[in-house]
RNA sequence: GGUGGGAUAGCUCAGCCGGUUAGAGCGCAGGACUCAUAAUCCUGAGGUCCCCGGUUCGAUUCCGGGUCCCACUACCA
């Protein structure tokens, strides 16, 4: 048994998430828990709201609350939505509380000791009548290159040249529009992240074997560009204290923690709200002098916050010289796209978390998305190959399979797994699939390969009813109830099966599935040493003779062409 | 602009180190079966593997150039 840490990207707290946002960090995260669990591991899976920075501001400003009004209710509102979702998050926390807070002043502590943190001073962009510095992008004003009036503080949109926010003609605020806007001077903490250059290069070099293409290109890209001093530090007030040993940090008072500093930090802070809620020691996980050192540690995220996972973070775990778990296993995700286009809020393209469970259940979107994982490039969700996926692989493949066995098996043998019959070809045939595919299925969710774990899963379904196909009970039956009554067990123990590896992906449907057959929770497992005890043919007889089943209740419903076009209408798609 | 990724059947995608009749699922066409949610099973038709060069006995696979799509580009996260 293995100890596996999982984290997923924290989202942010600004607004439920959409599609995208779920396929590319939170569910495969879940999926890879579900799975390691399946096979028998520790497992423990991390993930919380990411909830400070400017736009949880500016949001709270326009929904009338406060910052941390703002951000009580969103995070309740995602939490709702996870758990709509099944993720089985062990904990699901917030980078606002206390135990964040005290590491990242912690971190920032140790930091500036080891001779990596120091003040500067930089040029900012102040808005009088918000009464705030403007991060770049909250500047807008004319491009100086073309001419374009809307041209963003840090690139302009019209002509793609990247832009110095102080470079800008007329400049104004995008929050209020107001032009009363000057350059001033104000300080901040910058973390020397030039000078762990090589130690982060030979970090990634250890370890990048391990992680997918993606994830080391963009890792050496930042290197190889050269990483450069940041500031960690805001003019906000939503946000971590700025201190030193304790104590607010002179000439820092209505300053914070920059969110991209405390956001990752939260991994750990979270784990430590989990262990004070439910008595857990959250160090074995986490220091590697405290029983940490045999935790297989994997992230989740897109390839949007890779950087900030494979180079940023290491920086303040390496400079701190503590000894930190860190990250064995980095999966990133490209995009999932809205018929090729982007997801957007703001013009209404895309389905939204709460809204995916109002219209159907979460294992039609969980099954469709790991099915159609954005892996190896960006994907495209469509309303017609959602359709397609779901009434064929969950509906007629698995749903009518479960439905076909259950039923018969309760029409002619009294509800019953029947006793009778000897295996022959066909039940070989069967075992030589399982044979064949049980192994790949597990390796491809251990690769991390999940469209592919998704394929071997409906191979899998699909070998059931091909061997239904051949064994034909209701034709044996006219003859041999014996021979019907093989068929019939060994399809009930397919079911249960089918179940067993359903549960990472379809967690709802499996359960439904599992309870019809009175499966009892401690043999849903799928520990390979308990199939090398029988050997593939036990999988097909392992339920007790006369156990009584019942047929489930319908597990899928079709999705119509109308529902199609409604939903097109709707959420746009063309 | 720079950097990285992608371009393979109508659609979504697999195809480590060059040699395969180039594969899967969906969709489509034909057939079988009838236990089942008109579900399932079988068979089949579909591909100048983006373009142009080069290396090689041989290139979808390697190299160079080009075209198109996407992402990142560091104080939004």
């Amino acid at each position: 048994m293995a100890r596996i840490l999982i984290t997923s990207a924290l989202p942010y707290i600004n607004g439920v998430k959409h599609l995208g946002n779920l396929a590319g960090s939170m569910l495969p995260a879940d999926v890879y828990a579900r799975f390691n669990r399946l096979m028998g591991h520790e497992v423990l899976f991390i993930c919380a709201t990411d909830e400070h920075g400017t736009p949880a501001e500016l949001a709270a400003a326009e929904a009338g609350q406060t910052p941390a009004q703002y951000c009580d209710e969103q995070h309740e509102i995602q939490k709702r939505v996870g758990a709509g979702f099944s993720l089985s998050f062990d904990w699901f926390g917030r980078s606002s509380r206390e135990p964040n807070r005290k590491l990242t002043q912690h971190f920032a502590d140790v930091l500036e000791d080891n001779g990596l943190i120091e003040e500067r001073t930089s040029r900012q962009v102040y808005s009088v009548d918000d009464k705030r510095f403007l991060p770049d992008r909250y500047v807008e004003g004319t491009c100086p290159n073309c001419g374009y009036e809307k041209a963003r503080g840090d690139q302009c949109d019209n002509c793609g040249t990247l832009l110095d926010p102080v470079d800008l003609i007329n400049p104004y605020s995008s929050v209020s529009g107001s032009k009363n806007v000057e350059i001033r001077d104000t300080r901040h903490l910058f973390l020397l992240q030039s000078k762990l250059q090589d130690r982060i290069r030979k970090w990634v070099d250890a370890r990048s074997a391990n992680w997918p293409q993606l994830t080391s290109s963009i890792a050496y890209k930042w290197l190889d560009e050269g990483l450069i001093d940041r500031s960690i530090t805001r003019d906000l007030s939503w946000g971590i204290p700025v201190t030193r040993h304790g104590k607010t940090r002179a000439g820092f008072e209505h300053k914070v923690f920059y969110v991209w500093f405390d956001a990752p930090v939260e991994y750990i802070g979270s784990t430590v709200e989990w262990a004070e809620a439910n008595q857990q020691n959250w160090e074995r996980w986490w220091r590697t002098d405290k029983g940490a050192d045999d935790v297989a540690y994997v992230q989740f995220m897109g390839k949007d916050n890779v950087a900030f996972h494979t180079v940023s973070f290491p920086v303040t775990i390496l400079g701190s010289e503590e000894p930190w778990k860190q990250v064995d296993r980095l999966k990133a995700f490209n995009w999932l796209n809205w018929y090729g286009g982007k997801f957007s809020t703001s013009s209404k393209r895309g389905v939204f978390m709460d809204q995916a469970l109002e219209l159907l259940p979460s294992d039609y979107w969980r099954w469709y998305l790991v099915a159609n994982s954005p892996e190896s490039s960006d994907t495209a969700f469509t309303w017609e190959s959602f359709k397609a996926s779901i009434n064929s692989d969950l509906n007629d493949v698995l749903g009518n399979f479960v439905n076909r066995i259950t039923k018969y098996a309760s029409a002619k043998f009294e509800g019953q797994v029947p006793d009778g019959g000897t295996p022959g070809e066909h039940e070989a045939w069967m075992v030589q699939q399982l044979q064949e595919r049980l192994p790949q299925f597990i390796a491809h969710y251990e690769a991390m390969e999940f469209r592919k774990a998704a394929a071997e899963t409906r191979a899998i379904w699909a070998a059931g009813n091909e061997y239904i196909t051949k064994a034909a009970p209701w034709t044996a039956y006219k003859t041999s109830v014996d021979q019907a009554a093989l068929g019939i067990r060994t399809g009930l123990n397919l079911v249960a099966l089918f179940g067993i590896i359903a549960q990472p992906i379809i967690p709802e449907t499996a359960k439904k599935i599992l309870d019809a057959l009175n499966i009892p929770e401690g043999n849903r497992s799928l520990d390979p040493k308990k199939i090398g005890e029988g050997g593939y043919p036990a999988l097909l007889d392992a339920l007790p003779r006369g156990l009584p089943i019942a047929v489930p209740p319908q597990l899928f419903t079709k999705i119509e062409d109308a529902q199609v076009a409604e939903w097109k209408a709707r959420f746009g798609g063309e």
